[in-house]
DNA sequence: GTCTATACGCGGATAGAC
DNA sequence: GTCTATCCGCGTATAGAC
């Protein structure tokens, strides 16, 4: 087959690009219809329902910011460069991908009410694979004895929140708005995490 | 009046809990009167509707949170200290009014597409007040020379995301959820923050 | 496989009795 | 001031023609 008729792949961005919009409740069935090109009933025919069409997206786009993880693990040698490498990795994948932070911020803003049974698994990996790296770091003697989940969550709550603001931020305050770029996003956040803030001589 | 009849703070409350839980596009009228303990005519009568209801909510909630930081700036005099209460003073007044970083978090998500307009001012004036004490620390020569947005949204979107994950954490690492409590949670990013994670001699 | 037309329940908002 | 009853539009979902 040299050419399928509809990419699936269409309609899953469509939906994909609504609910970061709008949230499973403010989506609109005939709204990604229309996004993807087709009509609404030929959405149900391809897909399914609202929900079907919501699992799909959300475990799509975990599965791609796991594989944005693992990549940057597997191109890192010590724990400090796999922060680094993990750091820039995310907010690289999150550029091309906007989407994912907006959906799994609703998700913890909402106590992951609507998240699909499988998405939960989704979010055991990804605690695990932070603490792996973080006890690997530990273990090395490179890293202090800090928390895992805190760092996991300084990391993903800095870097969703600072992409999804980075045009607020220049509106609302465009003489000093912040780290906008995901290189800029990623290097700050580096800064404060590997360093800290206090100066030499302020411990 | 010895007794009010009604109390304005409990109908406010119960839309808190409501648009914390759903969403603004989630969120029902008729489950805001039910949880207030009045019918929605009444509600539309003493309040107004949706949409007035959400501005009312989410601009005391900014309101008390801000107040949290001004009071932790207050009661500190290093830059270092303040950074500490602001965090402990944040996480606890989450603490309280667990409903606003569910409702702040939706905004980020949803690029503050129906974040009321005043709420913009709100916005601005945290991230002042954040690079204000940013500032001070480094003149005062106590801190690197680092990003003061960077270090807010690590602040807010560190302990807005685990604190609204504290449950969810508890139930799929029961064996590890991390830092729970507001206390452990301020504890856990102050550490991070200050010192960084490196080990001495590993910079 | 593709589309138009429609059923049907839900939810925001208000009229109007008391 | 308080409440019941109701209007009406919107949005999910599907039936059924082509």
């Amino acid at each position: 087959m040299p050419s399928k008729k509809i990419d699936e792949k269409v309609i899953l961005d469509a939906a994909a690009e609504e609910f970061a919009e709008l949230g499973f409740n403010g989506a609109r069935v005939d709204s990604i219809a229309k996004r993807a090109g087709i009509n609404k009933a030929m959405l149900y025919y391809r897909i399914g329902d609202k929900e079907e069409l919501y699992r799909r997206v959300v475990l799509r786009g975990q599965a791609s910011l796991h594989n944005a993880m693992m990549k940057a693990i597997e191109n890192s040698k010590t724990a400090t460069e796999t922060v680094t490498n993990v750091l820039s990795e995310i907010a690289g994948n999150v550029l091309e991908n906007k989407l994912m932070p907006s959906i799994i911020l609703r998700e913890i803003a909402g106590n992951a009410k609507t998240l699909p049974p499988e998405g939960l698994n989704g979010i055991k990996k990804f605690m695990d694979t932070t603490r792996a790296i973080v006890t690997m770091g530990i273990e090395d003697g490179v890293f202090r004895d800090i928390d895992p989940t805190a760092l996991q969550f300084m990391i993903t709550g800095a870097i969703f929140t600072l992409s999804l603001t980075a045009g607020m931020r220049a509106e609302v305050n465009s003489d000093n708005p912040g780290p906008v770029t995901p290189e800029q996003i990623a290097l700050s956040i580096n800064d404060i995490l590997l360093n800290g803030l206090l100066k030499e001589g302020n411990k």
